[in-house]
DNA sequence: GTCTATACGCAGATAGAC
DNA sequence: GTCTATCTGCGTATAGAC
């Protein structure tokens, strides 16, 4: 089996030590430790624990963002919104760990590597955007789609997202589709 | 004018100092200078960091029930939707720096204080629940009560809390009710 | 590329005067 | 109740051998 590049292992130690203490509270003792290789390692392949994270959260947005492009293309326009909302939970579900940072960090603004993500993060907001401008002409044209902005965006995204966490920390038993059923319940009341 | 008690004038700076660093990221010295106290005062009323952000979270955690409780019992059933989205985007506005914390440690379950606020957080979830299954019944009883569980709740939650912080961090003159539309809107697609 | 050893500052917490 | 002074450990980052 090939040898996973020690670059990766350390960003997914990273992403475990942060899922548990926070990415403040994750200390490069317990990273290097987590990832089998000495502290002094870690600085041959990032410059700065910031730097690691900063990697982190741009893969973790990145990952999420193809997914959501992904589910959005592959679907017929009618259920576009269930695929979305489904592919973004089996995101969430595939790394719990990475989950919790990622969404954790979704609105923060006041980070070292803040300006260097703020493209990332704003593009996945535009993307749920897009995913309910797209249901809204499809069923008929109400909502006009330019009355949906960016702030139904991130609505959307923050109840997968609400919802994505309390199942996977409290009822992870729960299939994904009854999950998805939950969050879009809200588009039924 | 009444001078505030040293306890919340201490609580108040937390919470501010920890809108733009995070709980982990802040100092009780820098605490404790945004208080216009000295570092061994903090610990004359709190005995420990955490207990500071303990009794914050607490407190922004009953203030938050308190306000969702107003909202549904002073409403007719029909409005109770937006009556508690807005009643909560309010709460968020009156104080973004809260807001960020309380949101943000909403899905936390690592903390040292965490079995101490679960259950202020679970009654949270719960109510978002109940408004939800209100809803249902008033609008004609689909789907079920029953079929609405926490996991919409939190799904709520969620998309309240998205918005809001996507309101107050990046679009702060949108008004209150146009917020509310926004999340609303995911009720109509 | 990976290691060990170490420099250096900062954070949480305590002691004790006033 | 509030202050100043101080202890102590931990955390980031660097130096340099292998």
């Amino acid at each position: 089996m090939a040898r996973t590049p020690t670059r990766d292992v350390i960003m997914s130690a990273a992403v475990s030590v942060a899922a548990q203490h926070g990415i403040s509270g994750s200390s490069m003792d317990e990273i290097a430790e987590q990832a089998h290789v000495a502290k002094g390692s870690l600085y041959y392949h990032f410059p700065s624990k910031d730097a690691i994270f900063e990697n982190v959260l741009q893969a973790g947005f990145d990952r999420l963002a193809d997914a959501i492009r992904d589910a959005r293309s592959a679907t017929e326009a009618g259920a576009a919104l269930r695929a979305v909302t489904e592919a973004t939970l089996a995101v969430l579900q595939q790394n719990p760990a990475r989950a919790k940072i990622v969404v954790s960090e979704m609105f923060r603004t006041d980070r070292p590597w803040g300006d260097a993500i703020a493209p990332a993060r704003a593009s996945i907001v535009v993307l749920y955007r897009d995913v309910l401008r797209d249901a809204a002409l499809q069923s008929g044209g109400t909502p006009a789609a330019e009355a949906i902005t960016e702030t139904a965006g991130a609505a959307f995204f923050g109840a997968i997202a609400g919802a994505g966490l309390e199942w996977l920390l409290f009822h992870p038993d729960q299939p994904i589709g009854a999950v998805a059923d939950q969050v879009l319940l809200l588009a039924r009341c």
